[in-house]
DNA sequence: CTGTTAGCGCATTCAC
DNA sequence: GTGAATGCGCTAACAG
């Protein structure tokens, strides 16, 4: 056991604990002479200051929350990397919590101000209401939200309106009118606000082509491959089948390409799919996406709580990163054929 | 901010600081009615202990660090599922690193021993030596060790040598022969030995069956999807190309995948093609592969080590969990035109 | 049963 | 420059 506490140090080097602590701080005011005293009693006692005791006494943890729906979405995963590479150097502990429900978050954020106190609060892809905002800054913990749809907070966000509008654009240049999407459920208490902006992106894009959105081309479900599948199923089944789906996650672009190979249908020729996100899979299925900046988003989130620790009375950060369109395999320009199938 | 602390407690509820501390921690000593006293003070003056002054006298941290080669690989965002899960209910802080280099990981172990000392040590997929182990025994700290190749050490591991020979075996049974392998490269220091024992399993299977593993048959490279995809175009290459691949994980067998759209070759007919980890992916691409219980293996390991810091000297634990074979798409039997393919 | 005291290990005043 | 003393907030051992 490492035992071995300062006054241990004190005692070898035949100076006050008071001295340890300075050179331990490189505090200036230290002779050379007795400083190298101390430094060799360290090494010999191979002594490490506990980290417990000095934030006691400090009045800092020395450490950062970082709170997510866990890793639920490969996109979330990708979030925390960037936070990780971010925190990495910094000195700061990472201790990551994960939430579920909504109940769940509320004691959980509870828990955070009041016993836990970090240093930096990090929250992730999880819907805030403004109270906890209030709540938070009442605490005054630094708070970073990133993928959270709360103004007026300091945050790092990409806007899922826009994304929307861009997919849904992408697929109405392409000459495709019967466009179908595909979404979460959007009225859950914690429901990912940010899939309802990107339905109503979608919305906004027909809407401003002089399309009305058909309710019977919008279906919502829970989250899910499987059920992306069978969403498309039921959309498929329409006497007007769409020609054009867009899904509003990769995952469930991926149900919906299940679904198309059920049916027979020829991708992109007969189907045209958008999904959102461009995780990994995206790519490896080659599959037409919005690209977010997840890495990213986790890695500014960070670097901007880093940065509001040290300068904790800064203005509101209210950092946007752009969102873009890439074009792959699963979009083609609408067909004759396919605008006039039916089943 | 919460300044309020055990003393304007007890001089609200007028009673001694350790009668606070008393109900604080449930002691039996305390009458009903003092305690109901000191319940109500908490309560008005939105009191919560500060924890860090409680690990202080406990000389506990209540946490517990999980190290792991980050995210680099979907395997272990698994595993480190499986012990978010179990920590959630236990009380411990989940502390997270990432190391990447051997050199990183030998700092970041005397670092945990030495300044954070954590309740307890999670290392996940981290290649260790003896010495690590033994080190972190003397610093008397609980630790487990989730798929890392160290006997004698608190562990919760996969039989990898099982594994490559089970694959391999699969691919013997559809009656190919000419098997090749990709792996990881296999001789780096920080290299993963699993990987080297999957190969090692391969090996041992083909000379169970009296074939003799063909050095031009076995490539290595970093891990990867289109390191994996060069790797299986040289393979197929050969004069004599093999007729199926086991790829030592999922992701570079999606790599021999691309390969083989590359060159036409349709799966399985013309080439069966066998991964390892049984990875979302996996399932999505229907590739026969090796399932190993992921989130399993982290939740199991982190139970154990919650076991391990009740009772600190209980005798070495090492859980191995069960291998399967997962069929899908991507392997089957031996037809006579693949035998004979040349290119 | 309960109030008081003495640490936990370190940082930070103070005097010297 | 340096040593001794005080406090960070809490637990535990000690007397009442």
């Amino acid at each position: 056991m490492s035992a071995v506490t300062i006054r241990d140090v004190a005692k070898r080097a035949k100076v006050g604990i008071g001295t340890v602590s300075r050179v331990l701080n490189n505090h200036p005011s230290v002779h050379m002479e007795t400083r190298q005293r101390v430094l060799e009693a360290i090494e010999e006692l191979d002594y490490a200051p506990n980290p417990i005791a000095r934030q006691l006494s400090l009045g800092r943890t020395n450490t950062i929350s970082v709170t997510l729906p866990f890793l639920t979405f490969p996109s979330f995963v990708e979030r925390l990397r960037g936070v990780q590479s971010a925190l990495a150097e910094s000195g700061h502990q990472l201790i990551l919590y994960s939430v579920q429900t909504a109940e769940h978050r509320d004691r959980h954020l509870e828990q955070l101000m009041r016993q836990v106190r970090p240093d930096g609060i990090l929250i992730l892809s999880i819907p805030l209401f403004d109270d906890h905002v209030h709540r938070l800054k009442e605490r005054g913990i630094p708070t970073v939200l990133v993928d959270v749809d709360i103004p007026h907070a300091h945050r790092v966000y990409t806007d899922d309106f826009q994304g929307g509008y861009l997919a849904t654009q992408h697929l109405l240049d392409l000459g495709h009118t019967r466009i179908a999407c595909l979404s979460d459920i959007l009225d859950t208490e914690l429901s990912f606000v940010t899939t309802r902006l990107r339905y109503q992106g979608y919305c906004q894009a027909l809407e401003d082509c002089g399309i009305t959105p058909r309710p019977a081309y919008h279906i919502e479900d829970h989250h899910g491959r499987a059920e992306a599948r069978a969403m498309a199923h039921t959309v498929l089944a329409l006497d007007e089948p769409p020609t054009a789906i867009f899904a509003c996650s990769d995952t469930q672009a991926i149900g919906v390409l299940d679904a198309a190979a059920d049916l027979g249908l020829s991708i992109p020729d007969e189907l045209s799919v958008m999904g959102y996100d461009n995780i990994r899979d995206a790519e490896y299925l080659n599959i037409s996406t919005i690209n977010q900046p997840l890495f990213e988003s986790g890695f500014e989130g960070a670097q901007l709580l880093l940065s509001l620790i040290a300068h904790p009375d800064d203005d509101i950060h209210d950092i946007a990163l752009d969102l873009t369109l890439i074009q792959r395999g699963t979009t083609a320009p609408l067909r004759a054929s396919a605008n006039n199938r039916t089943i």
